[in-house]
DNA sequence: GTATGTTTATACCACGCGGTATAATTCCGG
DNA sequence: CCGGAATTATACCGCGTGGTATAAACATAC
C-alpha cells in the first residue's frame, strides 16, 4: 500500500523518502532477488549455489554480500515480498466492492494473473518451507496468516450475504486459494494458454467452487444442450 | 494393482513371486523410502543429508548405499510410488462406476484422503522438481501425465453425460487436482480437522468445481434461510 | 558348518559450499 | 574534481557433503 513492500533501509535520522542513492540501491536488490527466484525455482533453494547466482548476475560474490548479509536473507526477502503481494491482491479485491460476489470475481482474476505472472517467486512460498527457523519466519507467517483471514472473511461474507453456499469459509477459502496457487506446478509460459484465459477460468471456476451457478453453455441456449 | 508399486529386482530367471529374501529387501527400502520422505518433506532434498537420513534410521552409511545407489535413486523411488499410487486413486475411481458424478465423487474423496495421510510422499512431486534430468525423470513426467489425462478424460465424460458445467477439461482437471492437492500445504495433522473431514469437504467442493449444484443448507428447508 | 548375503565399524576422499579478507579500482553525486 | 560509496579481483577458509574402501562381524539357509 504505502509503496515499499520489501524492508527499506532508513536512510538518516527521519524515514526520509529514498535518497536516489537508496533508490539505485533497491533496484540493485531487486534485480538480485529476480535472478535468486529464478534459479530457486529452477535448482531449489539449497541446490542453487552462491556462485550461480554470481554467474546469472554476471558479478562477484562480494557483489552480492554487500547487498545482502547472507543467502538466507535473500530468501527471507523473497518470502516477504511474495506474501506481501499475495495479500495486497486480497486486500484490494476485499475493497473493490461491497458485493463478496463482485470480490470473489476480483479476488480470482488478479490472484490467478499474480501467480502465472510471479510464479518463480510465489513458489517459493510452498515449496521452501522450514529452511529458515520459527523467528526469521515469524513476519511471513503473520502475513500468510493474514492472506487467509482476508479470504475467509470474504468467504463468511458471501455467506451472510446468502450468495455462497459453503459450510465452512475457512476450509473454502484454502479450496480457492489451492485450485488457483496449483498453477504454479502445471502452467506453462510457452503453452497455449494465456495468462488471461486462465484467469479468466479461474474466475469462473470460483464462483462454481462456493456454489453460484454460472451461465452455461456459455452461448445461451440454456442448459441441456 | 500387482501389488508391487515400486520397482522390484527380479530374482532369477522368471519373474519369480518374490522370494523371502527380497521380501525383506523390500521391507528395508520402503523403511529407508518413508524417513527419508518425512527428511525430504521438512528440510528439502538438498537440506537433508545422508548423514541425517542414517541417524533418523539407526544405521550406518554402508547400509543405506547397499540398498540404494544413490541419493538421487532413492527420490526417484519415492517420486514413483507417489506419482503411482494418485495413478491409482484415479484409475480405481474411473472404474468405480458408470456415472462420471459418481466417479467424481469417489476421486476427490480418495485422492484427498491419500493426499493428507501421504502428504510428505506426495509433497515431493510438487516441491522437488528440476532436481533430476529429464531422462532420469522420463518415468515420473509420462505417469503425471497419465494421471491427468486420466482425471481429464473423466471431465470430458462428465461434459458428454451433461452432468457437468465446464467448457474445459483439462483445465477442470488442474482446478480439481490443485484444490485437493493443496491440502500438503495447508493441513495440520494435529489441527481439528481429520482426513475424513476434509475429504468429505472435497467431494462436495468437487462437485460444485464441475458445476453440481449440491443440496444446500445440508438440513433441509430451502435456499435463502 | 560353511558359503552367501547382510550389516557394522571406521576411516577416508575430493569437492563444492557459504562466507570472508584485503587491496585495488571504478563510479558518481555534491 | 574530490571523496566516499560501490564494485572488482583474487585468494582463501573451514566445513559438510555424497560417496567409497576395507575388513571384520553377524545372520541364515542349506
Amino acid at each position: 500500500m504505502t509503496g515499499a513492500t520489501l524492508a527499506v533501509r532508513d536512510s538518516g535520522p527521519m524515514n526520509a523518502p529514498l535518497s536516489a542513492r537508496d533508490h539505485t540501491r533497491n533496484l540493485k536488490r531487486e534485480r538480485i532477488l529476480d535472478v535468486a527466484a529464478e534459479l530457486f525455482f529452477v535448482k531449489g533453494f539449497h541446490g542453487a549455489s552462491m556462485e550461480n547466482l554470481c554467474s546469472a548476475l554476471g558479478v562477484t560474490k562480494p557483489f552480492i554480500y554487500y547487498h545482502f548479509k547472507s543467502k538466507d536473507e535473500i530468501l527471507l526477502a523473497l518470502y516477504l515480498a511474495s506474501v506481501n503481494s499475495a495479500l495486497e491482491v486480497a486486500r484490494a479485491a476485499r475493497a473493490s466492492s461491497d458485493d463478496p460476489v463482485a470480490q470473489l470475481k476480483t479476488f480470482a482474476r488478479t490472484y490467478a494473473m499474480l501467480v502465472l505472472t510471479d510464479r518463480q517467486r510465489i513458489a517459493l512460498i510452498s515449496r521452501e518451507k522450514g529452511l529458515l527457523n520459527a523467528e526469521q519466519m515469524r513476519d511471513v507467517t503473520a502475513l500468510g496468516r493474514a492472506f487467509l483471514d482476508v479470504l475467509s472473511g470474504l468467504m463468511a461474507d458471501g455467506v451472510k450475504a446468502g450468495a455462497f453456499r459453503i459450510d465452512d469459509p475457512a476450509l473454502a477459502a484454502h479450496e480457492v486459494n489451492g485450485m488457483i496457487a496449483w498453477a504454479i506446478n502445471w502452467y506453462n509460459p510457452s503453452g497455449r494458454r494465456t495468462p488471461q484465459d486462465i484467469a479468466d477460468h479461474m474466475e469462473d471456476a470460483a464462483l462454481r467452487l462456493v456454489g453460484i451457478a454460472t451461465n452455461w453453455p456459455k452461448a445461451e441456449g440454456g442448459p441441456g444442450a
